[in-house]
DNA sequence: AGACGTTTCGAACAGTTGTTCTAATCGAAA
DNA sequence: TTTCGATTAGAACAACTGTTCGAAACGTCT
């Protein structure tokens, strides 16, 4: 389903005597996809047409479809694709976060941070070279209204927030889990705002040393700060046995 | 240019003996608006072909280019003349926090409720009876990359954001203009998340009396409470000269 | 050389898109 | 009743949509 070699050798021979690793194995393949990102981000999923994204590949329309079957199955795919790594890395650096901090538990920042991290750095480099970066379409494919493309996001992102809920709520015991829930959904909506570009890094006059243009770490922060002090503040509002005082 | 009437007589006669004002003056072009809200919010603005509008709004396609133009007209019609109200109550309702506490300056909470509010009401009143609730809408035009649209959306906002940004900065004179754009902005994105419909209601297991699912005011008090703490806290990374600690 | 599976391309498919045109309908003023 | 402007509906437009098909070109193995 998913193999990438024309034959099944590669996947067998782990450390193969063959080709090029710094050949891409399919250069069409990754073409459309890389060519379908910067597309899909700057006009949708309904905006994106296969000419356009063919003659954007250099290749023909019929190559889309060869390699991909359908034009859904070519988002979904570029979707996983480019989600999957960054989900990885959220893992990963939670995980990290839980045996480094040795003594205690990791603080709320640095676990917030580990989610954040993967997605915010993806997307300033992306932005800072080349044109579109790879979060920022995630970000568009999720505001978009695309049918069939709820479930594969509720696939993918599901076993990453419910990790994260878990150990949040070990952080934030006195919190409900319903209330932790639409926290985490907050943070998240905060790193889609950012990536999505609906946040003019512009200075406007201001040209202050040290302030958010110069340094990408600060804004990181600031975002980190915000869900935070945000999740703490917020979720004491509600009591852990569901009671909220009115 | 935006005249509803067929002759100019109303306008010249306001409270002219003509028609019932209980009627609607031009039923398709309301019907369209209203078929049009239900259709753009959940297809997008590519998604929603003039042949389903017409079909949905039961007339014919040349009505809706007759009244509207274009297509892109409509939608530009439709959102304006949606979030127009909606920004009219929020500076109404920040005016009314600045008069009604008497006493100093309105609290961060009271300012952000102010903002959050008139959105937060119309959504949550639109999705308990009919299908879609406007806020719903204007989330989905935020999000939809519609060429041109986006300098309707500055120029509508742009005022909201301006009045906001004064007084948020007088309540917090301590933090520089460029960490509170960025605040602000981060508000109106939890905002637009929320009424976008990001965000799962269902209890998912747990129904406890009191919880978000049983009170909107709860999840509008989260809402405002985790902007205010995080705006606070957020900014306080950033000293008011520039420079941050790093 | 020949045969094989993989990959690519151009043409063509039926269907839909936004828009335009023309004729018909409506209601009120003359 | 006739006239006129406003409104509507239906047909038709050219352009574009995703998809399919058959014929080439590709390198690899026998």
């Amino acid at each position: 389903m998913t193999r990438q070699s024309p034959s099944g050798i590669q996947e067998l021979v782990p450390p193969s005597i063959r080709f090029d690793p710094s050949q891409p194995p399919d250069p069409t393949k990754a073409r459309l996809l890389s060519a379908a990102e910067a597309l899909l981000t700057e006009r949708g999923v309904n905006g994106m047409s296969i000419r356009a994204l063919a003659a954007s590949a250099g290749t023909s329309v019929s190559a889309a479809h060869y390699h991909f079957g359908s034009k859904f199955a070519l988002v979904a795919a570029l979707f996983e694709a480019r989600l999957a790594p960054i989900n990885a890395a959220r893992l990963a650096g939670l995980e990290a976060q839980l045996t480094d901090a040795a003594p205690g538990r990791p603080s709320l920042e640095a676990v917030l941070e580990a989610f954040v991290r993967p997605s915010f750095e993806a997307w300033r480099a992306g932005e800072a070279m080349g044109r579109t970066a790879t979060p920022h379409l995630l970000a568009q494919l999720h505001a978009d209204r695309c049918p069939g493309l709820e479930d594969l996001k509720t696939r993918l992102f599901e076993p990453v927030f419910g990790r994260y809920l878990e150990v949040v709520a070990e952080i934030l015991p006195e919190q409900s889990l319903s209330a932790l829930r639409i926290g985490l959904a907050y943070v998240s909506g905060l790193l889609l705002h950012t990536v999505g570009g609906h946040i003019d890094l512009s200075l406007q006059g201001e040209a202050k040393p040290g302030s958010f243009e110069s340094s990408d770490e600060a804004l990181l922060r600031y975002l980190v700060t915000f869900a935070a002090s945000g999740l703490r503040s917020a979720g004491a509002l509600i009591s852990h046995d569901g009671g909220e005082d009115r």
